[in-house]
RNA sequence: GGUGCGUUAGUUCAGUUGGUUAGAAUAUCGCCCUGUCACGGCGGAGGUCACGGGUUCGAGUCCCGUACGCACCGCCA
């Protein structure tokens, strides 16, 4: 062994034992005849001193010559330190040393490797190996260990097998675009790697296993962002004779015990919330409700075939404001706005910038109104010269505004009108600090309509994937008015993150096949894509459900950081590329060849 | 496919209305320093201002294009 100990272990305790040490030369600090050499390890560091009044000269002069990140063993004394340093663990102690042997020299590295690093996102990318050196990223790597670890502890205790899923399956073009990979064997065909292992975890209720878990890699060939990678972890998970509530109240209790262990965080029953009224009130199926600032309507005339059964229609065909007096809010379905507690103070510019927030065109409003109710209760908006102050009292109290409110409002066709006041209810919530990280608040979003539809190709598409389960109590609307059919899919939110999902699954043959009839599949191209599982239901399909949540996000919420990236050891960039390894390439023409693949790439 | 921001020393950034030799911090190197731990002091070295084109007497600065990075929209059953 090169080490006895470890650089995060020694104490007042072990002053005056002879200890062995190695690792990486954080820092040296000369002063004059005495040199401080901090050495780092994965545990910890300890700092090494070398006196020239106690010591040979040969030997603190070969620390004084130490650079950043060389690989040294140290063999030395454990003495109290004279000034101790409270800012680390191992600060009452030092090392003196009797021996010192340069294991491995470094070339100066491109960044510091501290907390503060001085390196951009994309050099640290380039020298993983070296930034992952920081306490910082690899305290995040640890903490995913951990909570793989309770994952499986938990589901383990709950009789639930890990069974791995292959990696090379078949592509189906539905969904997310696959990654292929060709087959030399069967040349002209092509696997494609799996964007979950959907099929396989129902085929393992099929086979009885009744409760599965993995977690396992997905991949989808999508385009990326800071919460987004093609390579991502599901805790992918199934379980037989199970209703929804039996999956909710099971994976509620994951999350639960996942806090508990990481975080020290003990949570009452999770919330639910049905995807109607958090696009109603937040306009969003993943809402942020750490805070309030719900949405209020001010006009509603959407068709009430636009909502799905059972949705809360209360406020529908009505209009505080009168006809004829502001042509805007008079050719609009909708018209909705927020309440900014306590912004009445907000100044022009502030305004204009939030105007011109929303009129970016990402979010694409045409403009943004709002109304202003001073500490004294006077009213200013910039609609005063449309309306009589009567109905800008009326819209006062519908926000139930108080002095020192300003209300932001938003109109146009009520879907892209809630995803707009959605965004500006973020951005509002962000300004006034209530996105804290450290504070979490979820719940569950239920009753998602089982089909959208797609302007584009005219049709419906299953929201989530084609074997989720309608709502029983829905069933006799898919004949008539498909839009409006509840669907028994789940969601896991918490802080404006979809952390999780699932669904209730079909087990009924009849069933699964008019839900492919409604999505347009013919029997032909049903059996030709899901095929297996069809047949699979002809002998036995016990009633199951599952969900998978996304480990990396996960392990991002619990960290507090936004980005995935710093949840994976070795990321890849917003191109999909991983910039240390320099992949993808070109690969050989004699592979090509191999695979009887013939290029025919696109000049341009 | 689209929008926005960015690209200047090893690194992180500043650089005014377009005008002399492009600066700071940090890292690095040298000298000094015996209780530092963000050590301190003095000194040195370090630049194809991403690339290509344009406007101009003159471009790091203005315009167009390209590449790359980040964030977002579309997309992600």
């Amino acid at each position: 062994m090169y080490r006895k100990q470890t650089c995060g272990e020694l104490r007042l305790a072990n002053v005056g034992q002879e200890v062995t040490l190695a690792g990486w030369v954080q820092r040296v600090r000369k002063m004059g005849g005495l040199t401080f050499v901090d050495l780092r390890d994965r545990y910890g560091i300890t700092q090494l001193v070398f006196d020239e009044s106690e010591a040979d000269a040969a030997l603190c002069d070969k620390a004084t010559h130490l650079g950043r990140e060389y690989v040294i063993q140290v063999i030395g004394v454990v003495r109290e330190r004279e000034s101790k340093n409270k800012n680390i663990p191992t600060g009452d102690v030092e090392i003196v040393a009797k021996e010192l042997n340069v294991i491995s020299v470094s070339e100066v590295p491109p960044f510091t490797i501290e907390d503060k690093t001085d390196g951009g996102d994309d050099l640290r990318m380039q020298y993983r190996y070296l930034d992952l050196r920081r306490p910082m990223v690899r305290k995040n790597l640890e903490l995913r260990h951990k909570l793989a670890f309770e994952v499986r502890r938990y589901l383990d205790a709950q009789n639930f097998l890990e069974v791995e899923t292959p990696m090379l399956i078949k592509s189906t073009p539905e969904g997310a675009r696959d990654f292929v990979v060709p087959s030399r064997m069967n040349p002209g065909q092509f696997y494609a790697l799996p964007q979950s292992p959907q099929q396989f975890k129902q085929l393992l209720m099929v086979a009885g296993f009744d409760r599965y878990f993995q977690i396992v890699k997905c991949f989808r060939d999508e385009d990326l962002r800071a919460d987004r990678q093609p390579e991502f972890t599901q805790i992918d998970c199934e379980m037989s004779f199970v209703e929804q509530d039996d999956v909710i109240e099971m994976f509620e209790g994951m999350m639960k015990h996942l806090f508990k262990e990481l975080k020290g965080i003990e949570f009452d029953k999770f919330p639910r919330m049905t995807w109607e009224d958090a696009m109603k009130y937040y306009g969003s199926d993943k809402p942020d409700v750490r805070f309030g600032m719900k949405f209020v309507e001010l006009k509603n005339m959407s068709p009430l075939r636009a909502y799905v059964q059972g949705a809360d229609t209360s406020g529908v065909g009505q209009s505080v404001f009168p006809e004829g007096q502001f042509t805007v809010f008079d050719s609009v379905p909708y018209v909705a706005g927020i309440n900014a507690k306590g912004c009445a103070g907000y100044t022009r510019k502030q305004i204009d910038g939030l105007t011109d927030f929303v009129k970016r065109s990402q979010i694409g409003a045409k403009g943004l109104i709002w109304v202003r109710k001073n500490d004294d209760g006077s009213l200013k908006s910039s609609i005063d010269k449309f309306y009589a102050p009567e109905v800008i009292e009326a819209i006062c109290q519908k926000f139930e505004a108080e002095p020192g409110d300003l209300m932001l409002i938003l109109c146009g066709e009520m879907r892209r009108t809630q995803k707009q006041l959605c965004a500006l209810r973020l951005e509002m919530g962000q300004r006034l600090g209530f996105r804290d990280p450290s504070v979490y608040v979820p719940l569950w979003v239920i009753d998602f309509p089982l089909f959208e539809w797609d302007e584009e190709t005219q049709r419906y598409y299953a929201t989530h994937h084609p074997f989720t389960s309608p709502n029983p109590d829905d069933v006799p609307l898919l004949d008539t008015d498909q839009g409006k059919v509840r669907s028994w899919a789940y969601d896991c939110v918490m802080n404006g993150v979809e952390l999780g999902g699932g669904s209730v699954r079909i087990h009924d043959s009849k069933l699964q096949e008019k839900m492919f009839e409604l999505l347009g599949f013919t029997e032909e191209k049903a059996m030709e894509q899901f095929g297996c599982l069809i047949n699979a239901f002809k002998y036995g399909a016990p009633p199951h459900a599952g969900l998978a949540f996304g480990l990396d996000r996960v392990v991002s919420m619990f960290a507090e950081i936004d980005s995935i990236r710093d949840t994976i050891a070795f990321p890849k960039n917003n191109q999909g590329r991983d910039v240390m390894i320099d992949a993808p390439c070109a690969i050989d023409q004699a592979q090509l060849d191999e695979l009887q693949i013939a290029l025919n790439l696109k000049e341009e």
